[in-house]
DNA sequence: GTCACGACGTAC
DNA sequence: GACGTACGTCGTGACA
């Protein structure tokens, strides 16, 4: 036995029914095809259904089991077996190539028998097994097969997910496994042309096996049958009886050739089933594919290991020239800290003929050879600023920022893989370039010095350049070659152009937002944060006085405590912990049950929290230069939208007077305004476009007010009738629309019955039937294609739509809903950024941009340009698309943020 | 001390 | 569970 062998005791043998399920699939699933018309429906479900029943076994061994001219043997017993079956379907012909394909990929052995069916291989492979002392699992959701169900093999269905054993088929059936044959044989099969016993149904049949065992002792005993039309049509179906046990008894004995051991399972093959899987278009299972696969492939070379320290200028200016000839360079920094304030330590290279370099410069170790930067950037920036020669890397926003704290521009930023990874598939969390080479390259990168990223260990300059060259360069070595495995994959997906006009683009425009930051005026926040802060202890010494006792008001199993066990307050509602807390619960008690506690931690709360998050963490993060430098994430949502941290300057508070006193810090330079430019109700604009939905386009060609009209359309009034309460349900319906919204929820939001809810959801759709109808078709489409996409060709994988669990099942249709509103308004937004950013510096204004908050943007202008920047901008966001609705850009300016609102 | 997680709350 | 997308803070409990 091969030493690879898992032991006897846990060797599991998953034998599946390929032929079975090819047609069960077929029909189980409506008819698809790829975007170029192959029929994929049957292939589909069969992947599916061997993924998810291999992830339910986990089996040590599985085969994959055909018809070959299925019919031919058993015809020599009957010609009319099966000769009533019409030839397959013209749209599964040419998948059943495609599901062998499948099996290949996945490093699943395929097997047949001239002339014989799966069942047969089946049984044959079965009893091998079982006789090795193999567990043996038949995948498959025909019922013939109970028939070798015994102590070793068991029947598992993946459609019910479920198991039968001997005890399962005795329930079901009421005989033995063995005796199923001799059932089949009775009752007959109309589809496969097996006669019956005429008179003879399920009932009669077990009776009958009941009180004879099995066919051969019936026939012989025939006499002893009670009932005399039973008898007689017993003895005068003798011949086809006989006939039909061995059409449908499986052949166990098939001389098939295979050895068990040829049948352990191997990982698939994850490259060629990502090829695969990419051309049938089956994206929801891409993202399932193992990340890695066992065996290096041989025709990848090894990343490369051996890295030339660059110390000379000499041998700079080789490698710029070689850079420059070839057309690519791809480059990974060292650095420590944050992109905009680091020095650069060195440059991890990989050059386009494979050979890497690593060039330092501030490695502190004594003796360290390394070129003055003075000669470095002398030499670098003309490669560097040469937007032909493309750049490589992975986030190349950092490199940017890196550079430009040397003086260097870096034009040409191209293959990002970070960034092209993530177009690939926007929900995925992370995009780090270890995984990705661990993916796609099978090699695991050499580790960073542990001062990166991670906290601890020596600085890293304190590293001599040979303990941190290898593991800059082989980065930069796996991220030249992964560029072009990326960029295939999004010209397949229809994403290239998506990367080349809108997300490359964009990534110098974020990089110099993120190097000019904005003013804080830290005195004018410490004057806030001092007077919230007696504030603060006051509602904290009001909440201690309302419990009795003093607590840790930021903890909510202290406060739980406190509110339902020692007041008695009724659980309105449940965490997965314990009883919330939350703002919404806190309201009820402190309405309906006057708890004192309970009004005063509302206060206590939103005070406290404006305060430890903005109010005396902002000062901290205020740069050498008095400014806030964010950090953007191109590659983090999974709409399209940026997210911004460290400091997060997407969430600056607004709404409360307190939130709109801390955003007056942020102010303008002196002789500087801050201007505001923000898209009005542009996510209803867009559900309008996408939707087609005449009521709401007319609504916004006429300048509506969105919300009256809506509520006027749902509560039959004229616009000018509609009141406060009518407007208020209206303005929540429009909010939660694109949201996936439900009864329950808007019930809760709006305090109104859930009855009532419903009557306004369904009154809504009515007048606005384009919107029910985008909301079906959104969701029925990435149920088939498993994506859904913006305007501009964005996708996002769904592949929860399909889960069995509803719950998951229905939030994936709410995101689906949502997503190509919202990554429409980002891919619009960040349309309008190149615009506004080319603009300014093809005017060459002094005006920045500076902040992006999803649907606004905040420019630090002169004072001489205030005015042509708020024109500029209106002109500049709302022309970025000509929809069937006009776009509203609304602005503003003033010292402060607060003020330019 | 660090980490992961959940609860909560801020924004659009 | 019940309305989508983010990020930050705090408390907690596991682990070192």
């Amino acid at each position: 036995m091969a030493d690879t062998s898992p032991p006897r005791s846990e060797r599991r043998l998953a034998l599946f029914d390929a032929s079975g399920f090819i047609f069960r699939a077929y029909h189980a699933i409506p008819p698809l095809t790829t975007s170029k018309g192959v029929p994929t429906n049957a292939v589909l479900g069969f992947t599916r259904m061997v993924l998810k029943a291999l992830q339910e076994l986990k089996p040590t061994h599985v085969a994959l089991a055909f018809d070959k001219s299925g019919r031919v043997e058993r015809q020599k017993i009957d010609p009319t077996y099966k000769a009533n079956r019409k030839a397959p379907p013209e749209d599964l012909t040419p998948q059943f190539p495609l599901i062998r394909k499948v099996g290949d990929v996945l490093n699943l052995a395929s097997l047949d028998a001239e002339g014989w069916e799966a069942d047969d291989v089946i049984g044959t492979l079965a009893m091998q097994a079982k006789a090795e002392g193999f567990q043996v699992l038949v995948v498959t959701s025909d019922k013939d097969f109970m028939q070798i169900v015994d102590e070793d093999i068991t029947l598992f269905d993946p459609a019910k997910n479920k198991r039968m054993g001997i005890a399962d088929v005795q329930e079901k059936m009421g005989i033995l496994p063995k005796q199923v044959r001799d059932f089949l044989a009775l009752v007959g099969d109309a589809v496969d042309n097996v006669a019956k016993v005429p008179g003879v149904g399920d009932k009669t049949a077990v009776e009958l096996l009941h009180q004879f065992g099995d066919v051969e002792t019936l026939l012989a005993r025939v006499e002893e049958v009670k009932k005399p039309k039973i008898r007689a049509a017993l003895e005068s179906h003798r011949e086809s009886l006989v006939r039909a046990k061995q059409l449908v008894t499986f052949n166990t004995g098939l001389p098939l050739g295979v050895k068990l051991d040829d049948l352990i399972r191997r990982a698939p093959d994850a490259t060629r089933a990502r090829d695969l899987f990419t051309e049938l278009e089956f994206f929801a299972l891409l993202r399932d594919l193992p990340a890695e696969e066992p065996a290096a492939r041989p025709d990848v070379a090894p990343l490369s290991v051996t890295t030339t320290l660059v110390t000379t200028e000499a041998e700079l200016k080789a490698m710029a020239d070689a850079a420059k000839a070839a057309g690519t360079l791809t480059l990974v920094p060292a650095f420590e800290g944050m992109p905009f304030a680091a020095p650069l330590v060195g440059l991890g290279v990989a050059l386009p003929d494979g050979t890497t370099r690593y060039v330092p410069l501030r490695h502190q170790q004594l003796g360290a050879t390394q070129v003055p930067v003075a000669a470095f950037t002398a030499a670098m920036k003309d490669v560097l600023a040469d937007a032909a020669v493309k750049k490589g890397g992975h986030d190349l926003k950092a490199l940017t920022l890196v550079l430009a704290n040397e003086g260097l521009t870096l034009e040409g930023a191209h293959d990002d893989v970070e960034l092209l990874s993530y177009l690939l598939n926007p929900s995925r969390r992370e995009h780090a370039l270890e995984d990705l080479a661990r993916e796609r390259l099978r090699s695991e990168l050499p580790a960073l010095p542990a001062s990166v990223g991670g906290k601890k260990g020596r600085a890293l300059a304190d590293h001599g350049p040979d303990e941190v060259a290898a593991a800059y360069a082989v980065r930069a070595d796996a991220a030249r070659r992964l560029a072009p495995e990326l960029w295939k994959e999004l010209e397949l997906g229809g994403l290239a152009e998506l990367a080349r006009t809108l997300e490359l683009p964009l990534l110098p425009v974020l990089a110099r937002m993120e190097r000019e930051g904005v003013k804080l005026d830290v005195t004018e926040l410490g004057r806030t944060s001092e007077r919230v802060d007696v504030e603060v202890k006051a509602k904290e010494a009001e909440c201690h006085q309302a419990a009795g006792h003093v607590f840790n008001l930021g903890s909510n199993p202290q406060l739980a405590q406190v509110l339902y066990e020692e007041q008695k307050l009724p659980i309105l509602k449940r965490g997965k912990t314990g009883p919330s807390t939350d703002q919404e619960v806190l309201e009820k008690l402190a309405e309906e049950h006057d708890s004192v506690l309970a009004r005063a931690l509302i206060e206590y709360r939103g005070l406290s929290k404006l305060k430890s998050t903005y109010l005396d963490t902002l000062p901290t993060l205020v740069a050498k230069d008095g400014r806030i430098h964010t950090t953007y994430h191109q590659a983090a949502t999974a709409t399209g939208r940026l997210s911004s941290s460290d400091p997060n300057l997407q969430n600056i508070p607004i709404r409360s007077e307190l939130g709109r006193e801390i955003r007056r810090a942020f102010v303008a330079e002196a002789g500087h305004q801050l201007v505001s430019a923000d898209y009005s109700q542009v996510e209803l604009r867009l559900l309008a476009h996408i939707a087609e939905d005449p009521v709401l386009i007319e609504a916004f060609r006429n300048d509506e007010d969105i919300h009256s009209r809506t509520a006027a359309e749902i509560f039959g009034v004229d616009p000018k009738d509609v009141d406060r309460e009518q407007r208020r349900v209206a303005k929540t319906v429009n909010f939660g629309i694109a949201y996936g919204l439900s009864a329950h929820g808007l019930s809760t939001r709006l305090g109104i019955s859930q009855e009532n809810a419903r009557d306004v959801i369904e009154r809504y759709f009515t007048r606005y039937a384009g919107i029910r109808q985008y909301l079906e078709d959104t969701v029925e489409k990435a149920r088939k294609v498993g994506y859904v996409e913006t305007l501009y060709g964005r996708r996002r994988l769904m592949g929860d739509l399909l889960s069995k669990n509803r719950g998951v099942a229905q939030a994936a249709e709410r995101a689906a809903i949502n997503m190509p509103i919202q990554g429409t308004a980002a891919d619009l937004m960040k349309k309008a950024m190149l615009s506004v950013d080319a603009a300014l510096r093809e005017q060459k204004l002094k005006t920045r941009v500076l902040l992006q908050v999803h649907d606004e943007l905040l420019f630090e202008a002169p004072d001489a340009e205030v005015d042509a920047v708020k024109a500029l901008a209106v002109k500049s966001m709302a022309s970025v698309a000509e929809l069937k609705v006009p776009l509203k850009v609304d602005v503003g300016a003033g010292k402060s943020w607060a003020d330019a609102h």
